[in-house]
This record gives C-alpha cells, sequence and structure tokens, in this order.
DNA sequence: TCCTACGATGGACGAATTCCAAGTCAATAC
DNA sequence: GTATTGACTTGGAATTCGTCCATCGTAGGA
C-alpha cells in the first residue's frame, strides 16, 4: 500500500532483510502495536529476529519521523506507523487499545505565553481516556 | 496547609504511620515526585518503611482520586498531588521536569461523537513537550 | 569478488513495578 | 483497657519492558 520501504531505501537507510520485515509488518497494519507485538509479526517470517534488533529498527524509525512512539501509562509502548498526518489519540483504560482521532481545535494555540515559563514548547500531544465498547460489554 | 489528611481520615482510610508519612510527603511539596523521590522524603521520617509500602499508598491514592498518575514516556511515573484544580502539564524533554499549566480550550468539547467509536470517554489529558529555559540555557 | 563499516544476535543487565506469604497493627467491640 | 480481626506492612522474589555489549554476519560500494 504505502510507499514507507520506498522513502526508507531512498533516506538511505540500509536495507536487510530484518529491518524489512519490521518495517512491512508496520506498513501492513494501521493499528498501534508494541514492541513485542512487532517482534512477534516479524518473528513469522523471520524466525530468528531478535527483539534487540526489531528495538533498533523501532528506535531508528522514530528518530527519522516514519513511526510515533505512544507512552500510555505503565504499559509497553506501542508504535504508530501513522506518523505523517497529525492526530491524537483515543486509549480505552481496560485494555490499552488505542484508535486515532482528529478532534477540533488547536492545543498548541491555547496556551498562552503566561503559561509557557520560559519553556520553548514544541508539540503537544491530547490523549483522551475512556473504555471501549468491547469493555464496556463485558463489564 | 492542605487537608489532605483530613479529607482520607473522613473517607475512611485507615490510617498508619506509613501511609500518613506518605500523604504528608504529598502534601508538603508541590512538585511531581517519582515513586522513589516519595520513598525517599518518607524513609527520612520512618525509616524502616517498606517500597512496596509507597506504591500501595500511591496507588489508593490514585484510586481515591486524590493524586493523580502522570506518565512521562520512559521515565518512571510521576504523582501530582494537585487533583483537584484541573489543569495540564508541560514537560520538558531533556530533563522531564513537569509544570502545571492551565490553557485555554476543552479538549473534550473538541472531539465530536462522530469521532468516538463508541468509547466512553471519560478524560482528557493535555501534555505539552518542549525544553525548560535551564536545558535551553545549557545547550 | 572483495572489503569494511554498519547491522544483527542473544544473553546479561537494569530500572520500575508488582506479587506473595508471613508478620503486625488500627479500629471496633466488649 | 483488652481482645479481636481484617486490613496493612514487609522484603525479597518475580515480572515486565527495555538497553547494553562483545561477537558474528552481511549489504553495498570499489
Amino acid at each position: 500500500m504505502s510507499d514507507l520501504l520506498e522513502r526508507l531505501r531512498r533516506r538511505g537507510w540500509r536495507m536487510t532483510a530484518q529491518r524489512r520485515v519490521v518495517a512491512e509488518v508496520l506498513d501492513g497494519e494501521h493499528v498501534h502495536l508494541t514492541a513485542d507485538e512487532v517482534l512477534a509479526r516479524a518473528a513469522a517470517r523471520l524466525p530468528e529476529i531478535s527483539r534487540a534488533t526489531v528495538y533498533n529498527a523501532l528506535g531508528e524509525l522514530v528518530l527519522l519521523g516514519e513511526v510515533r512512539e505512544v507512552a500510555t501509562d505503565g504499559r509497553a509502548k506501542r508504535y504508530d506507523p501513522n506518523a505523517h498526518r497529525s492526530h491524537h489519540h483515543l486509549v480505552c483504560s481496560d485494555c490499552g487499545t488505542i484508535r486515532d482521532v482528529h478532534p477540533g481545535g488547536d492545543p498548541l494555540a491555547d496556551l498562552p505565553a503566561s503559561e509557557r515559563f520560559g519553556f520553548t514548547v514544541s508539540g503537544a500531544e491530547l490523549t483522551y481516556r475512556g473504555r471501549c465498547p468491547d469493555c464496556a460489554a463485558r463489564t
């Protein structure tokens, strides 16, 4: 679908079998996987891939700005392949599922200079919390 | 200053020496401490207090809504005693320092029903990221 | 094809947090 | 004041998530 692989190659990202598989996993699934889930899916295609390699690759994709890291509470970080369109997240407080949302409004514009305490503000993350329909049904 | 202890007692929170010390630490400092920092300050008054006890007490204070848990990336969670006045956070991406901020706007109102995916949305957290003056000066 | 720097490996390590079984104690009842 | 009891505390083990490191392998240029 997307040209993630192609983009990476153009940017000079050294392409190995392992890195390709990690990128393909992220590219294929438009959900928010944990590092462990990425490892599991990658290992399905390339059984000898190592956990450290997956962490390395994910870390570089984050640095390259191709993937966003989403920290939710005490749980494992999740990796969001949809780094290009600006969006925020809706997290289920029971199961940790994440959905992308596009609220109106501009959080950055809502923070006046008097509330910035001399910080150089570079961005804002908005996280909505709630229970997903599945968890609500399971009551 | 505050009546945190009094409130807790009224709510039937069983008061032990350990719990009192943890509550006093949070009540005294209006900063955002990690569990370890709470332990250190508590141990200064009650040397034999155990780490597990601090975690237990913090967990209950969070459940009671007296303290907010603030997860910042891969670092240790921080505990915010200012749970009663609604506010958001400005985090230094270098040193992890947190400041309370009060932006205008209402994130919840900005999320239309069509973007809620059947979730029961209970709240929104807004986290601004940037560099604090100290870290910027240190360049 | 050959080189070589960069990537992969996996096991050890580390930080933060939770779990557990046994001992202790605050609050209530008498 | 004493007895009672269920809730709280303890500390060490266990878990979870992630990083480090020395060694081995290989992608991609010459």
